[in-house]
DNA sequence: CTGAAAGCGCTTACAG
DNA sequence: CTGAAAGCGCTTACAG
């Protein structure tokens, strides 16, 4: 037997016909059980596997499906936001565990991804992650929705939103962060973040973190926002930016980890001492927080909850059953850049 | 025409037969070209996509390369090193600008994962990543070559190797760390890393720096060796017991910046000066590397080159044709964790 | 409980 | 340059 042994040979071997030999692999009830341990010892020695691409033609589907990893439109070898990486762990081992395999592809928001997938039978569903622009990546999620295509994606859940999002309760982390800093004394606080509809992540944990503000009777001083992508060179610029306008402020509220290292470099390079003059505290908990210096206060995901709650969720979709819309709880890890710790 | 089209929902629109279709759609030479043009507007417009799985039982491949990263064996969710990350989104660019799609997976290397991929038509090839008992890894690549399966590996670039590996000039990069600390006036230099015949990469590492010290008349010293594994804790929990010994070292090379971090700390923590007492030289250059305080000066590996050499020599393989095995060059980014800037 | 038959959507000799 | 035919290896009604 040259070559990958198939159903048939299997057939031959246990002296049955190859449906049989199918159906005792798929784990049919109506296979006798003794036939099937036969046919099962001979698969097992044969060291024989499904044909993937023969049974998915059959069948209609793939048993795959895809990660798409959008990265920001910077035309260089971008990095990915760390921040996606334990989620892309967790995502893996959830498809294996659900018995999916996992196509991966890095694309530009501007790419024609959309008809790519789904109608090449490539994959059954989708796995949509990365921050950016959501107005401009909109449209396409909407296409999607019409085409039928199943997705998920990990992001600002939102009321009236095409397809199913899934993301953290960010106005949740973003009242975190202002109750910590009031708690330690700060009331001029900036934020450094794109806080427009554009970004609803970053808007919502602005909005969170005016709501502490509020309840306490202070607020969000627009004049101390600061637009930025979650880039570190883009915290840099932001906090320079901040420092231009020569307003006093003794917090800033970073809308990412990237975007709160970024700034302390600027911060620093400009004499001032995080945390006795300025406070920091960021989102994300990515690796770089802990080593930064002073190690960084910030808000943090599940990531590994995400990801097995974005696999979950698009499992059933693809089998046509229900998913719901989820918003993971944050919670808040509290280091030495926002002072509260010798 | 509900569900997708396919060949024959344009053969049927362009008034030709299926194969013509097939033909125009793979860039046949023998079609008409006016008629190709015909059967490409209507593809294009119906936004038709070659079924994968009907191609690929056809011919035979999947058209898919699987990427399988190996994790250490700690049970938790464990951190995959993050030096293979913009690896991963070269190789991701690099299969898709060769046509690839890429199937990704993390497992044990305890795992059964040898038979996984090529028997079942999921991927034509395999690229395997990941630090590592290479010895206890080594059946295995054995056993893939015996089923033909065509696969590259990240690693240690050595002589009578199983398949086809490609890395960097391990030895090379060792040789560049201690030539700097030298350079920097440094003569008893700690080496933090498992430098065995189980980490090939660790012991070239090693190696290397030996000969860079030779060659100025004098040598590394194995009682400033401790053994540690690519991470942080087990970075930190070396440089305690390189401590614990007592005797006298002015600098330390560890094989990798998870364990020039780790150390870092402990140094620190234990009252050393960073790099007045203690320079510190890393390996992978990874983005914590530039944010440790002081920031570490390192040995840079071409991650993005290596994802596309990968890529190409496994393209190479699945096509039956050869590949070689490749050592990248390597450099040194001097930061003030040794000393020589300001 | 099992088998004979059909068919998923392509690609590729084989004729013309 | 184009078409009719076969077949990749499965899965799933349909009979029995």
């Amino acid at each position: 037997m040259r070559g990958k042994p198939t159903s048939l040979d299997i057939a031959h071997l246990a002296g049955v016909s190859q449906p049989t030999v199918s159906r005792a692999l798929r784990g049919s009830p109506m296979v006798n059980e003794e036939t099937r341990r036969r046919i099962l010892a001979i698969a097992e020695q044969l060291n024989y596997k499904v044909d993937k691409n023969a049974s998915g033609l059959r069948r209609q589907h793939a048993g795959t499906l895809a990660l798409l990893l959008f990265e920001d439109p910077t035309p260089d070898e971008s990095h990915i936001n760390p921040f996606f990486f334990p989620m892309l762990g967790s995502i893996t081992r959830a498809c294996a565990r659900h018995g999916q395999d996992l196509l991966i592809s890095f694309q530009q928001f501007s790419d024609d991804w959309h008809a790519e997938y789904g109608d090449s039978h490539k994959a059954d569903g989708l796995i949509l992650l990365g921050y950016g622009d959501y107005l401009a990546h909109q449209g396409k999620l909407t296409k999607l929705v019409e085409q039928g295509t199943p997705f998920v994606r990990w992001g600002a859940v939102m009321p009236d939103q095409p397809g199913l999002s899934i993301g953290c309760d960010n106005v949740g982390g973003g009242r975190l962060a202002g109750e910590h800093l009031l708690a330690v004394g700060r009331r001029r606080i900036a934020f450094l973040g794109d806080a427009s509809n554009h970004y609803p992540e970053f808007l919502d944990r602005y909005s969170g973190c005016d709501e502490a503000l509020k309840a306490a009777g202070f607020s969000l001083d627009r004049a101390l926002q600061v637009d930025a992508e979650s880039a570190e060179d883009s915290g840099y610029a932001a906090a320079l930016s901040l420092l231009g306008r020569g307003l006093p402020f003794d917090a800033v509220f970073a809308a990412s980890d990237l975007i709160a290292i970024g700034a302390m470099h600027a911060l620093q390079e400009n004499g001032l001492r995080i945390p006795e003059d300025v406070a920091i505290v960021g989102f994300d908990d990515i690796p770089a927080a802990r080593i930064a210096t002073p190690a960084l206060t910030t808000v943090v995901q599940d990531t590994i909850r995400a990801g097995e709650l974005l696999v979950e969720a698009l499992v059933h979709l693809v089998n046509g059953e229900p998913a719901e819309r989820t918003r993971l709880p944050t919670s808040l890890v509290v280091r030495k850049s926002s002072g509260a710790v010798a």
